[in-house]
DNA sequence: CTAGTTGCAAACATTTTGCCACTAG
DNA sequence: CTAGTGGCAAAATGTTTGCAACTAG
């Protein structure tokens, strides 16, 4: 059963995902909620394989790899996720989608990432600069040395 | 021989290229001309499966699968090339680096992929967002639906 | 009960490595 | 001649698939 469309507002904490699955016919699962729960806790996007690595440190649950990635590609579908490609690494990262816009900064010594605020008015100003294209969305990291590593 | 530094001045052509690497020990080889010609001829970023399907198509030289990759990081490693990478596609791309900064826009429609100049001005601003970060990179590419496809 | 979910093994796609042979200069 | 380069097979990495078994609701 997949209900046509999805609209997950703004600032929704887990429990209101959560809910919101369990209402369009989706189950509340441990790997669900493990994953989740490791995204809204963390400090920056993650890897499969920060997740992977970190299964089996809270509870004794140990999910499969290919869970691991289904389970991603089922909230990134759901928009409940979203997909973060740095090109410091090959492996993609994700974070919860239901945050106010932003992007990235990445330590290239000590692989630190950041968030960045740029501003809807200079977001507006970039966008424009794209010509005969619709929909159009945009990805924008930024690659530099934090203060304790140069 | 590896010698310390380089440095690609603005708008070089293949043969001062290749003509700079020569003097820097490293060889004119077919695969190298090879690479670095359908780049300078390509309407857009290559990437190694591109390469490897052009192969053939021109001169009857085949190149090894391993050769192209290995061509492509000495390339990059030289700052002759450098990688973009597309969230639209898991293989990395490649264009001559020797060119006026832009961004690119990808149709995700029909994968056309077109430069973006979004001008000094505005790329200072969008830069000047990032505090406590050295040697600043970025990378900014966009995505949407191109005048034919929509 | 039953559709959604999981585990496992195996396949896949892209990129890299080791090692030896080859070649531009 | 010799360091730089290329070919081949195999490994490594990251991700996906097929299928049968399991489970939340």
């Amino acid at each position: 059963m997949q209900p046509s469309c999805i609209s997950i507002s703004n600032n929704m904490n887990l429990k209101d995902i959560l809910e919101n699955l369990k209402e369009r016919g989706f189950r509340i699962t441990k790997s669900r909620k493990f994953i989740l729960n490791q995204l809204f806790n963390a400090q920056k996007p993650l890897s499969p394989f920060d997740l992977l690595n970190n299964i089996g440190k809270e509870e004794n649950f140990y999910p499969n790899k290919t869970t691991i990635y289904r389970e991603l590609n089922f909230l990134e579908k759901q928009k409940i996720i979203k997909e973060i490609h740095l090109e410091t690494e090959k492996e993609k990262r994700y974070e919860i989608e239901n945050e106010t816009h932003h992007h990235h900064v990445v330590c290239r010594g000590c692989d630190k990432i950041e968030d960045v605020e740029i501003g809807n008015e200079l977001e507006k100003k970039i966008l424009g600069k794209v010509k005969n294209f619709a929909s159009l969305d945009h990805s924008l990291e930024f690659y530099g040395m934090c203060n304790s590593c140069r």
